[in-house]
DNA sequence: TTTAGTGCAAAGGCTTTGCACACCG
DNA sequence: CGGTGTGCAAAGCCTTTGCACTAAA
């Protein structure tokens, strides 16, 4: 754990330049989630840094989440429902490489996997539609292991 | 036109009941939206309806453009920057068949394209993560050719 | 000491909702 | 008529912003 708190730390200075509390309890915070894994509002994540210090302002952790957002340091999983989560991306804390995301539309759990849409097809597509493609997302929807019935 | 015109009209029919004058205003400068191929807002689309009904009240446009999402009538979607734009979907109206967007991130303009990721790959990872894939989507984002500085 | 960072509260955008009325069938 | 659909305005969310204050370097 102490290894991503350390990295998200070392993000943050990359960024901003001070460490200050509201930082270092953030960081911190999300060492743990991307541990975990999970996915999250900026509300969860406001409540939870309160816990901690109950003087923590809504308005900081937004602030900090948009660096974060814009560092590629947090990912952010629109579920098609009007869900809209973060995660720690593994990409950028644990060099996991191009990824894209598998999304549970029960539970919201959130999970990366590496493969994608081959670079040659892409190609294919740019020069077909005449259009110059910069970037891409992909996510697929669907049931996790724990909330799909039982298979046969 | 009045092949969209109608087609719209169809599916509003297919949903709601009634046909009142602000679901055909509606069904009317979506068909020609969807010629033009543009993408648009509620806020937009509110604005050009009252061009023909002052009264006509930004809720109706709200409701109805909801219901149309829900149908798959119309597409969302989403510029990474915020901006999210509705486009009526060919693949509902003219039978364009599975598809994707090409977003350009200049002019906003959106196409779609009907390459898509492979059945079996989708499969391969579904597997593998032991997920349960039932939908997914793909975007690439980019320049159109208009937005392009001019090619070698 | 300097200035980024913070907390608070207010303001913004966008979307939904409650309600009485209108109007389609 | 009966009940869906509408318009209006108010309320709800989520997010951003302005400003004075705090604290990091």
């Amino acid at each position: 754990m102490s290894d991503y708190v350390q990295k998200i730390e070392n993000a943050l200075d990359a960024l901003g330049e001070r460490k200050s509390r509201p930082r270092q309890l953030l960081a911190e915070k999300l060492g743990t989630l991307a541990v975990e894994g999970h996915g999250f509002t900026v509300e969860e994540l406001w409540t939870a840094l309160r816990a901690e210090n109950p003087s923590l302002g809504r308005a900081t952790v937004f602030r900090t989440v948009k660096r974060l957002v814009d560092a590629k340091i947090l990912d952010l999983i629109d579920f098609l429902d009007g869900t809209k989560l973060y995660r720690v991306c593994g990409e950028s804390l644990i060099d996991t490489g191009h990824h894209h995301h598998l999304a549970c539309l029960q539970c919201h759990a959130i999970r990366e996997f590496t493969f994608c849409l081959p670079a040659d097809q892409i190609e294919r597509v740019s020069r077909k539609e005449n259009f110059w493609v910069q970037s891409h997302s992909l996510t697929l929807y669907g049931l996790c292991e724990f909330c799909r019935p039982q298979q046969p």
